[in-house]
DNA sequence: TCATTTTATGAAACCGTTTACATCTGCAGC
DNA sequence: GCTGCAGATGTAAACGGTTTCATAAAATGA
């Protein structure tokens, strides 16, 4: 592999030359540059990044640090990532499966030196001082963050608010005996949900307790074993609200199996509007959560704060979540009779 | 951000010292190093890895380089790469998001330097020289490559022999009568897929072109699309092969809004086996790619290369691809009488 | 024609590491 | 009291670029 030195001595030009031609400096005359081309192409060189960013002190490189995730949302997100990145000419340095804590810690290390910048989604309690450490050296942008940090930006998507729509909407429909299937425990996003629901019960009057809360952990099967609690239990909640589409989803098709119909039987809302949750059967009601747009953002804040000279305050960026209207809720009055729940 | 040359005046050794303290070196005795760590800690240093890259010609990272794709498989695909690769305390570089020709050079030519190995996605006639060039100076590997490269192992999903497999249970179950929704153009998947389809009709002596091909893009509205096709068609197919669950799933829905019942008017299949097939009113009948495994395998590939001393013969790995049987398929015998299909 | 500015180029320091090689110290062996 | 050797450390040259500053050449203005 060639060396800059080696194409300098083959165009006849000293490596100060070739490093203008290939930083598109406009300080070298056409012909120069023609020959500095050629000799290069010959010698197939091309400049080496990593020595390139030890001495400006730039990367192109945005580091990403996610953790162990599956489902559409981190394939989402990731896109959304992804796009503004490359749009932009910007690469990424991806680190993710790991469970935070001192694992974090090495990775943000790795990664020092080859990145930019740094998004991370989701840091708790363990990673905030590794984030606090990090933020030294260069700019953070958290993702849906458990808590601000001081000196990142953040963008979050409002799973608060989502959630808090989803139960006035239920509530709205005349529905009193609802049913909660939570996401896993720890996962911010899970937690945030479970909270607007608990308070959109207690808001409107409700004993937040009273209602069913099952476990969850945001896979389809975990929507399929809430499924034999409910339909056991008697008085039957009139609806279940999953805090993602994939456990509504996997909810759906065992009370479609039960012979329990959705919405006529009981209704059910989900999270997340999966690109296949049009398409369900019924088509499911969920919360729009752009996470494609998180991504976006994210980027494009992260690439504002490496523009600008001077560091400006602490933004933080909300993605709205909107309910998504679709067919698997009926209100109370049309449920069977023999199934009508006795609210309030 | 403290150097390294600053650590060692502070800890009152030489910089070869702290390096070798901090790359583990037995060559330093105890008191000395922990002396080093405490000045390092104090100072909050840690090594630049560019630079460290830059000096050892390793980077402890793999660069991905991904076509713009969207859906289960994308975001499986990467988990399987990322977990491998953490898993060996490897970094991961991405880029993807282009759509072939220079694109490809310019986004391989920026990892030039910052990574060890490539792993690249479905290159494209475009991308073949690319390749070459990228190979010359860090080891390939490919991931279902339209044709193999000399000298790049690959790693590929059985596409053909599942789709293969696929047609063949539908000849058992006495279909004569086939409809196959396409992928999109130019996608190495896809077309895979559908030449696995035509071929086996051919083998049982069936006329391919008598079958209805359907275009399609692996979104779920193609399915949609297919559908009003499909059911406007006379005699109907009695089943519907789709290159992909996402558009089985558009189409198992429209099918259902249309009033046509599946299996029992006509049968569907798909292809992937994406988390909620399973869950779907029928469960889908598909085939398994393990996207996942895929992922798993390239960084495997990639890392046996890196260790190996020396360059071994080019290794071909598939990832079978096998039928997953469920209910959205029943035999030609048991379809209703007034849509029976005018076989054979 | 000469001083002045502009433009193109080169020399060399620098970015933050690693590592081959040199050096120093202390100790065993004779 | 040497020699030889092992272990711990230091020196300095890479690694492959960028960039400041100096300089040479060409263009400009008087």
């Amino acid at each position: 592999m060639a060396t800059i030195r080696e194409v300098a001595r083959a165009a006849g030009v000293s490596t100060a030359t070739v490093s203008r031609v290939f930083s598109n400096s406009p300080l070298v005359s056409a012909d120069t540059a023609e020959r500095v081309l050629k000799s290069a192409q010959q010698l197939d060189y091309w400049p080496n990044s990593a020595a390139r960013s030890l001495s400006t002190h730039r990367t192109h490189t945005i580091g990403i640090m996610l953790p162990d995730l599956f489902g559409e949302f981190y394939s989402d997100l990731m896109r959304g990532l992804d796009r503004e990145a490359s749009l932009h000419e910007y690469q990424i340095l991806l680190s993710s499966s790991h469970s935070g804590g001192s694992d974090v810690l090495a990775a943000s290390r790795a990664m020092l030196g080859r990145i930019d910048g740094l998004i991370m989604l989701a840091p708790d309690e363990k990673s905030i001082d590794t984030v606090e450490r990090v933020r030294r050296r260069v700019p953070v942008v958290l993702l849906n963050p458990r808590q601000p940090v001081e000196g990142c930006h953040s963008v979050e998507v409002a799973n608060y608010d989502g959630a808090r729509r989803v139960v006035e909407y239920l509530l709205e429909l005349g529905h009193r005996d609802l049913a909660f299937v939570a996401g896993p425990e720890g996962n911010v996003d899970a937690e945030e949900r479970r909270r607007g629901f608990r308070e959109s019960l207690q808001v409107a009057g409700l004993d937040p307790d009273q209602a069913l809360e099952l476990p969850g952990d945001f896979r389809e099967i975990a929507g399929v074993e809430a499924s034999t609690v409910i339909l056991a239990r008697h008085p039957r909640p009139t609806v279940v609200f999953a805090a993602n589409d994939a456990m509504a989803i996997g909810l759906q098709s065992a009370l479609h199996r039960a012979g329990c119909r959705v919405p006529q039987d009981i209704s059910v809302v989900g999270f997340d509007n999966v690109a296949m949750a049009g398409y369900l059967n019924p088509p499911l009601t969920t919360v729009n959560v752009d996470a494609c747009g998180l991504g976006r953002e994210a980027v494009r804040m992260m690439l504002d704060v490496l523009r600008a000279s001077e560091e400006s305050a602490q933004i933080r960026r909300v993605i709205p979540a909107a309910l998504k209207i679709r067919e698997s809720c009926s209100a109370v009055e049309a449920l069977r009779a023999g199934h009508k729940s006795n609210s309030n």
